[in-house]
DNA sequence: CAAGCACTCAGGTGTTTCCCCGGCTGGACT
DNA sequence: AGTCCAGCCGGGGAAACACCTGAGTGCTTG
């Protein structure tokens, strides 16, 4: 059975030296190179051919994320496992969409490690839980604050909102609805009134946020 | 110390039977009253004053999420579990988006109830691992789709769409980025020309897609 | 070097929004 | 009975937008 060949990346010589030890002490792992730098790991990806990429975040000249970008341009077999020290949203999106297949945390517990490799090799997605559960209340959060504001339109008009926000013009909301175009520009003028908003782009993401259209 | 005090709403009445030799094997908990539909819980909901709810979806008359909104209106202070079959992705945002504080699978091990309850009065909200791990592969998923096709954008257009997206008329966007307005519009229409979109409101949504602006 | 592309700008035309004003109905709650 | 409000409809005008043609710059890439 062969092993699971990985490539660690991360520019503090120590902690390569220790995330290797980690790695080996995992059975069906092999280490097969290691990269201080994004630029490096771009031509070692070719020579060394590895399964698994294990990457710090925060590196000198080509980051973490921009490595991953790249390296899933030219070698979108690779999984790129992303090690960092924020648990910042905003990284996770950006290593996610980058093609990362694991967002670990530095503080994780070592197990961990060995549990995001298994997870990503089955083909799965594995953020530290911390990283998760930051995700979870995001979203959690949006829902409980939609439908608070939401209820404070008429049925009417949030109908007219949802077709102005699925993209139909007064003249096609009118048609659709049986109604004069003016009452549907009425229609139009309350919503802004009592929402605050004053631009279509406004209540578009209104209309999102409070789940009246989806993405 | 008080225990908690505990309202079980479920229509089956061995399905109740059972939920409550189960949270009575819990410390601190104490089951103050069933009901088996959703109108009567909002009477005995006066009359037990329980801090918990943990309460079926599936009910004749008043279902869980129904009742569940009403509970919220009239008591917030009361927390709401529901108790559910299935994973369904739309069930949990109704029910989050009702004020429910946790969603719990039916089929879920039994200490997970125990669990949940911890969470919840701890303030947290809880979510089935099933259902949480649905919610995080949406996420992730829809990130992943993202930059795909927002890479077929060009660095000025990306900018401009998101000025446009984030409510900016065309004279705000030529202001803030130093350029005639002429030009912002010429980057409109060819962002609408690459990408089959014919109205503001579908930049949008499109942007809110690819990740350039949040709700 | 030529081709391609991103980016810049302009003139012009028709459409759509946005916002102001006004008025009329019917149902609900007091 | 009176008031409140959702819903309906209209005129009119300034601004913004959508769509068109045409054109000049500079950088990259074959």
């Amino acid at each position: 059975m062969n092993k699971v060949q990985v490539l660690l990346v991360d520019d503090h010589t120590l902690v390569r030296a220790g995330l290797r030890k980690l790695l080996e002490s995992i059975p069906d792992v092999e280490v097969v190179g290691e990269c201080s730098d994004g630029l490096e790991l771009l031509t070692m990806a070719q020579t060394q051919a590895p399964q698994l990429v294990l990457m710090d975040i925060a590196m000198p000249g080509l980051n973490g994320l921009e490595a991953t970008a790249r390296l899933a341009k030219q070698w979108p077999a690779i999984r790129v496992l992303i090690l960092s020290m924020h648990q910042n949203e905003e990284y996770v999106r950006q290593a996610l969409r980058h093609g990362a297949v694991a967002y670990l945390l530095k503080d994780a517990a070592p197990m961990e490690l060995e549990l995001a490799l298994r997870t990503v090799l089955a083909g799965g997605t594995y953020l530290s839980p911390a990283v998760s559960k930051g995700v979870l209340n995001d979203y959690v959060q949006r829902l409980r604050s939609e439908d608070l504001d939401a209820d404070a339109l008429t049925p009417r008009q949030r109908e007219v909102l949802q077709l102005i926000a699925e993209g139909s013009s007064s003249k096609e909301i009118a048609r659709r609805l049986e109604l004069s175009v003016k009452t549907v520009e009425t229609h139009r003028s309350q919503l802004m009134k009592q929402l605050g908003i004053h631009e279509v782009t406004g209540l578009v993401r209104y209309a999102m946020r409070v789940g009246l259209v989806r993405l």
